[in-house]
DNA sequence: GGTAGTAGCCTAGCCCTCTTAGGCAAGCGT
DNA sequence: ACGCTTGCCTAAGAGGGCTAGGCTACTACC
């Protein structure tokens, strides 16, 4: 009989893409051993449990949003890195819900180390530096751009502003008004 | 044999508790059938699936954090009010991790407009009334606020904050005085 | 070019969860 | 006392997660 040719990259990219479509708690190994035209048990020659491979969905996301706010920062400064930041951010979330959804499980300490998250953590700070904030001040910004972004994103998606009429993209391109103008006029304690 | 009295009451209140303590995902018919010492099949009598169980803690942690929220807004306004209301808010979602997941699965619209979510809005309007916007700035601001919240203690919980060393507690209230800032001086177009 | 050895896959089988269908009995109203 | 409803049961099937153990296709090496 012919091998299929499983690998874990296959797998975490099929997983990653079976994420978008039905939800990242619906990627089951079964499923993706159909996809792969295995039985489930062989898959288990690749991964360990199917908690891996959530982790390895976000892991690849994680390192996928990373290289595309890379790629929007370059040659930005000011409200303008901070502007492509949150579109490249919140448009990657949009693309690939399940992706997004899965970077959004917690990662035990190691794994998260080694993860592409200290990339956004390092060209978060970079953006900061248009606006010329000292620690701890810097840190205190860099939480709330994210917790930001992420809030509004992940509030879109489950429908958390349904209730108003308002166009999101207007309440999204008003809140990074509101948020350069924050960290330009950063309070003091 | 002795009737359990299982009623739809006391088998969301248990769900809501087992979720605190395992998370919303391994809150399980099954597991709810076996603290009331009954078979899980049971439980369909009173439930009309898995998925319902879970509306429902969403829809009691919905109404609590609503009551407390109300109750630390009692009696303050302006900057006293958003803290306040900021503090029940989290607060609640670090007691109770499970309910504050359980929170986040997106209700159809019906079920969402008749849940607590709506005296949520209004009191988050009634925060803004210190701060003197119209519209449409005002909804976006709310949208601001929600997002800051909501992203905050999400990425606090899965531990997004750990890289840093400097305690959250600080960051939470500089974000905090942040969002006072850009409120009273809300940016025009 | 035969032969080890390993990597890749399979079958069998267990346990758990969700859910439906149909049955029996407890306790209520009359 | 007698039904009728309500609350629980057993039985059973469809999936999913995972382990143990076996066979086979490929690789490397003599």
């Amino acid at each position: 009989m012919a091998r299929a040719g499983v690998t874990v990259e296959r797998l975490t990219l099929a997983a990653a893409e079976l994420a978008d479509e039905v939800g990242v708690d619906n990627v089951t190994v079964a499923a993706l051993a159909r996809q792969f035209g295995v039985k489930d048990a062989s898959l288990y020659f690749h991964l360990k449990n199917a908690h891996e491979l959530r982790v390895r969905i976000a892991l690849l996301a994680l390192a996928e949003l990373a290289d595309r706010v890379a790629a929007a920062l370059a040659g930005r400064a000011g409200k303008d890195a901070l502007v492509a930041f949150a579109n490249a951010y919140r448009d990657y979330a949009r693309e690939h819900p399940g992706r997004y959804a899965a970077m959004q499980i917690d990662l035990d300490p190691e794994t998260a180390a080694a993860s592409a998250g200290v990339r956004h953590a390092e060209m978060t700070r970079a953006i900061l530096r248009g606006y010329r904030l000292s620690e701890p001040d810097q840190t205190d910004a860099v939480r709330m751009m994210h917790s930001t972004f992420h809030g509004f994103v992940s509030l879109e998606k489950t429908g958390g502003f349904r209730h108003t009429p308002r166009p999101t993209d207007d309440s999204w391109s008003r809140t990074l008004d509101a948020l350069d103008a924050v960290l330009t006029n950063w309070p003091s304690r």
